[in-house]
DNA sequence: CTGAACTTTCAAAATTTACTGAAAATAAAA
DNA sequence: TTTTATTTTCAGTAAATTTTGAAAGTTCAG
């Protein structure tokens, strides 16, 4: 296998990976085509390498940046922009995470606390077994929620050097 | 809000979320009222409660079985089949993981390694740090891989006993 | 065996989701 | 200001996924 013929591979595979959790195939496809280029791409450099229009890329650019995990470049005396991956695999992993949280785990864990709050006898057997199935849900949801946060943290500290001045 | 309201707010929340994941909003959903079903329920019951066709029920109540979150229960007498969840949320989540990773990670991360194996100039520059943008990726799915594995068997440990034997 | 009760399958239809491309908007250069 | 390069938007179209429902398959009682 060669050089380009790999990287299309690489491409392929993350788009599957991708669609398997519920994200665009093509935002994936970007995604890994600007995590193995080692120079910053334009709109009409992903164009050409993913065959894709320029309103799909422009819209999938822009979801990538707003995951944190794609920025733009500007190059001085250039009109284009160009695109770069954060190459750290484990920051990429941290602010998927977070960001996944944010806009999926704590809106569900909102509508559980909601749905607890449930009228009626609550004596009733039903309604109390109900109750205690949410409340399970909710429980298991804010210790996940928790472990994330922690490992979010550590993550940032590690970065930040916040852990070094523990020993200080 | 009332008993059956709040199931059915439920219900929608859950596929919802599903479908975010990657997984069929019908299974999600299917999932879900048997998760709030105190009885087990028939491929019917679903089909009433859900408002969806036979086939699709059956379909997708298939699939919650091979993940193992859902079980077939013979009532003697009945001709019918009933459905239950596991309700234990830990056990469903880990079961959930450890399918995932099986059918997803497992695979991408041997595809990683194939690609690794890349023909030509191995001082290449270009090559060489795809190889390395690779292996960094490779390591971090096996490091999650691992710690998914711990947990599941803590878990498992957990529920047959064996951690309590380690004090013996 | 036969027929009734029930489950499974899968081609076709419906629905949802993603993509295109041209027009509008923006921004820099002339 | 006008022209030119580039990005953004979004209505219409295309593709992918999900769902239906009827026919075929299975199982079991009589």
């Amino acid at each position: 296998m060669k050089l380009e013929e790999a990287k299309l591979q690489f491409i392929q595979n993350w788009g599957v990976l991708g669609t398997g959790w519920g994200i665009n195939r093509t935002m994936a496809q970007i995604h890994a085509l600007l995590l193995v280029s080692q120079e910053p791409l334009s709109a009409d450099d992903i164009m050409n390498e993913l065959q894709i229009s320029r309103g799909n890329t422009n819209m999938n650019v822009r979801e990538l940046m707003d995951w944190g995990i794609v920025e733009k470049i500007l190059k001085p005396g250039e009109r284009k922009e160009f695109f770069v991956a954060e190459k750290d695999i484990w920051k990429v992993a941290m602010r998927i995470i977070k960001e996944r949280k944010r806009k999926e785990v704590e809106p569900i864990i909102k509508v559980l606390g909601e749905l607890k709050e449930i009228e009626g006898d609550k004596s009733d057997k039903e309604t109390q077994q109900f109750i205690e199935t949410i409340e399970n849900i909710q429980k298991f949801a804010q210790q996940a929620s928790k472990g994330v946060d922690g490992m979010v943290k550590m993550d940032e500290n590690w970065f930040t050097g916040t852990i070094l001045k523990l020993f200080k």
